[in-house]
DNA sequence: CTATAGATAATCT
DNA sequence: GATTATCTATAGG
């Protein structure tokens, strides 16, 4: 896996299902022009998805959800924050991952710069906190996520990645669909105590 | 630690 | 006109 450099290998790893994806996205390390960390939170959004943007096909605000993988899709969410997406499975399909956190590890300053000293531990604790940082918005959506300036590396070692039902939806509710790096101190929410285990 | 209110505006029905 | 893939601040246990 050679995510970031090889556009086929781009293509390969996110041409999959997005629960699989978010699954294994979980401990790869997300850049964007030098910022950036661990992801440790993902969310799964798929074709026949009540919950998602694509469930009742394309939009003006979606498209960018039917355009091939590993396409970034960004979209301001309650009127002020940035949500950062990416495309998965096959082109016209309308699957995607939300990314929700990251373990800052890259650009730490200019980040807190971004999030007025906020908290090591909230700086991109959260998908709008995230973009905060990291300074992503909707210039970038459309664009492939090489084009957009950003580089996804593996995850080096093993990452206890637990499945749990999706946040601030109403939909689909059930669907154990947050992917989460169990033990990590930089999620937006804790895993429910319920499936701490 | 949990709970809740308020901000704030694009998007969709 | 209703809804929303959120965040912050504040109040209470």
């Amino acid at each position: 896996m050679n995510i970031g450099r090889a556009r086929d290998l781009d293509r390969a790893f996110f041409d999959r299902a997005p629960e699989v994806v978010a699954a294994d996205i979980i401990g790869c390390t997300l850049l964007f022009e030098g910022c950036g960390g661990v992801v440790v939170e993902s969310e799964a959004y798929g074709q026949r998805d009540p919950a998602s943007h694509s469930f009742r096909g394309e939009t003006p605000r979606c498209k960018s959800m039917f355009g091939p993988p590993g396409t970034v899709y960004v979209y301001r969410t309650y009127g002020l924050h940035w949500c950062l997406n990416l495309v998965t499975e096959a082109e016209g399909i309308g699957a995607a991952v939300l990314i929700r956190a990251l373990e800052p590890t890259h650009g730490l300053s200019a980040m807190r710069g971004r999030r007025s000293g906020m908290d090591d531990r909230l700086l991109c604790a959260g998908p709008g906190r995230l973009t905060q940082a990291l300074a992503v918005s909707g210039a970038i959506d459309g664009l492939d996520l090489v084009a957009a300036g950003m580089t996804l590396t593996p995850r080096e070692g093993d990452v206890d990645v637990v499945a749990v039902p999706r946040i601030g939806i109403s939909q689909a509710t059930d669907l154990p669909w947050r992917m989460v790096a169990r033990g990590s101190r930089f999620l937006s929410r804790p895993i429910p105590r319920s499936m701490a285990a």
